[in-house]
DNA sequence: GTCTATATAATGATAGAC
DNA sequence: GTCTATCATTATATAGAC
């Protein structure tokens, strides 16, 4: 999409490390050859080699910046369910037409090499990150399962589409992740 | 695996569709070849085509039988919160070795023919089910917010190989979970 | 720093012999 | 009913020119 500047090595890579955010999260790492990602950042497929290595180099790194982004997991301890809950429900909207690492993870995680390093970056940042807001969780198993089920409604919501969860009022889903994050964050 | 008797059209059916549901349940959808799949079937690729038409269609009619079948969601209502919470630690425990319709889902999600039918038998079948147990459950949104807490669960035990899940102490995560369980399935 | 051209391998699907 | 042989496409990755 953003054309880098001729000859501009820095620019050039930015611009193909975007890219990847962009169609990894679409398409995940099966679904998209290194062809199209190059076509988007304006270059031919030799450079994306030539930055990253291979197509596994490359989506270790769109895995580390897009996980290194906070998401939905913000707010304080105080409002956490709450926060979540709604959070998690706006941003899995059909309509919604975000690049979220959740989605990058569901549609890679097949593959069993994304997978080693989408569990990586889960781990360093994504469970750490609940770690800062609620420290008390660490040593419990309650962190991980919160995950679950982020990934779950995200998995069901937007990627399979099930139709009981696009059809239900978003109001009413908030309550009942609500009830279930409270259990789950509760110090 | 299973050679099929030679010039028997429903055992060479048969027997290409049980390795099927295995590759695809292992690989996903994207992760495995019509060829692979004959050679497991002792069939050569052609007879993938012949019988099931595409790789499309042979997939419709694994998601079918593997849906069909009844695995995690099992028990009456009374013991349901609990019985759910113990099969889903015993089938997502890393050395368990099974063939499960959430395996398959989350495994070829990431392709969205493959999301599609899946969707289609999620609802028909899994979704159903839960509802057959549980009738009070109509109308609202705790079914399909129950599957994606089992589907989330699998994703981050087994596919993604969550150390933190893999690490917990399994009463503990039947705990947790059948405390969510009772939340989400309480009449 | 970026390109064109290509090597090599794998894919899903089909034609036609037996 | 099943096979061999093959088509057409696509994939990742590399060599070498400019």
């Amino acid at each position: 999409m953003t054309a880098p500047r001729r000859r501009d090595a820095a620019a050039t890579r930015e611009a193909i490390l975007r890219a990847g955010v962009e169609a990894f999260t679409r398409f995940g790492y099966d679904g998209v050859g290194v062809r199209e990602i190059a076509q988007s950042a304006g270059v031919t497929a030799m450079l994306v080699n030539r930055y990253f290595g291979s197509k596994e180099g490359l989506f270790a790194e769109v895995a580390e910046v897009s996980m290194a982004e906070r998401t939905v997991l913000t707010g304080d301890a105080a409002t956490l369910a709450r926060d979540v809950a709604a959070a998690l429900v706006s941003r899995t909207a059909p309509e919604a037409d975000n690049l979220d690492p959740f989605l990058l993870m569901l549609r890679s995680a097949s593959n069993p090499r994304a997978a080693e390093i989408l569990r990586a970056g889960i781990e360093k940042h994504v469970e750490a990150h609940i770690l800062d807001v609620v420290p008390e969780l660490r040593g419990t198993d309650r962190a991980a399962m919160a995950l679950s089920l982020i990934a779950g409604f995200w998995l069901m919501r937007r990627v399979i589409g099930s139709s009981a969860l696009n059809a239900a009022d978003e109001a009413t889903l908030a309550e009942t992740l609500e009830s279930l994050f409270r259990l789950l964050l509760a110090t």
